[in-house]
DNA sequence: GGCCCTATCTATAAAAG
DNA sequence: TCTTTTATAGATAGGGC
């Protein structure tokens, strides 16, 4: 920030306002180098400090140009998950299955709601019950009562979390894709999307499987 | 250029190889420096140009930090949902978006869990305290506290329900529009364990289509 | 105390109008 | 391109858990 002078054949690097830039030409221009800037410093962090990064810009031309290290997919299916292995690709077969498994978890969600609305509201009612007691025995044994329901209200809960977990985690059950080899690191530029394929719900086939698998039992 | 008068009390700024920065302090303190302002970057860029860009960091120590406009997830949707595989009938990409979601949904349903595993404990220790006890006002006030808080977990874990069965019957994300009004932009901040706005989850945006897949019908 | 992250300061390298 | 504005290396201190 020093402010030599003399003669000046440019006006140099000017201050600009941080707003959407007017000019589309001057945007265009602003957006090329700010972009190019933004990919050297991901890259650089992501070199320097060797930690994962990605990075996804959409032109105004409705372009798209990513970064990623190691690659975009991991990124953000760690981002979501956080688990450091993206799931692979995964056939309409498995698929299928696990349209199924979302089915019974959502109806699981949909009888623990349920619970939980019953419960919810009986405690409320208790709660006002207390609010005008004026018998501490009676408070006193209402409060305990609803106490342990809610223990084994939390235990229910406990138990469709570790199912919805070992949906979520549930290893593939065969691959018929072909599949594109994983990237390593993307170079900054026009991409191509990357074929992650995440955990892949749905797409009906006919011919279920005789028998659920483990991982399914509920 | 100014070379400075006689004492300097720093260096200023050194010129460094690119390469990881092998000393782990250094290390930590570059990573925060340059996130900061790769952060800054992104975001003067997506103000200045209006465009569309997505970035997620992960430190050294696991912890997420992300910054999207209009937001991370439409972003991520978009790029995946981009034109490259026409499929017919269900996009494989919307699918892979939605799976993802349901990986951040399982992220949460984890961490409600963990909350659920203290307060449980919590209630344990406090029962038992309470057997032993011989004071009844201490007992009454010991369980009163532990049933409200239970009550707002309650209220937690519906909300969360509410998400996922949004989420399931979520319609297609296929949709790739190409103008959208602007939005506000995410904040960069620490994202990694619950930092992931439950609000957004599963929202569906674009283009919706009245009816659920096949696969998806619960 | 340890770990991980952030803030401040100065002088200089690098970005960008 | 060329100059001005910014980012940040290096050193150190502070903060939250």
């Amino acid at each position: 920030m020093a402010p030599p002078q003399g003669k000046k054949k440019s006006l140099g690097r000017r201050k600009i306002d941080m707003k959407l830039i007017a000019d589309e030409n001057a945007r265009t221009v602003t957006f090329s180098k700010r972009r190019a800037g933004l990919f050297k410093k991901a890259t650089e962090l992501s070199v320097l400090c060797g930690t994962q990064i990605a990075l996804i810009i959409f032109s105004l031309g409705g372009r798209a140009y990513s970064f990623g290290h190691p690659d975009v997919e991991s990124i953000i299916g760690r981002f979501f998950n956080r688990v450091p292995i993206p799931t692979p690709q995964e056939s309409g077969h498995a698929m299928r299955i696990r349209a199924a498994m979302l089915h019974e978890i959502k109806g699981q969600l949909d009888e623990k709601s349920e619970e939980l609305n019953t419960k919810k509201k009986r405690g409320k009612e208790i709660e006002a019950a207390l609010e005008s007691s004026s018998y501490q025995t009676t408070e006193e044994r209402l409060d305990r009562l609803n106490f342990h329901q809610l223990q084994k209200l939390k235990e229910k809960l406990e138990k469709l979390r570790e199912q919805i977990h070992r949906l979520v985690n549930a290893p593939p059950v065969n691959a018929d894709d072909a599949v594109e080899p994983p990237n390593s690191t993307n170079a900054a530029g026009p991409a191509g999307t990357g074929e992650l394929d995440l955990a892949n719900v749905g797409r009906n086939e006919v011919g279920a499987s005789p028998v659920p698998p483990d991982w399914l039992k509920l």
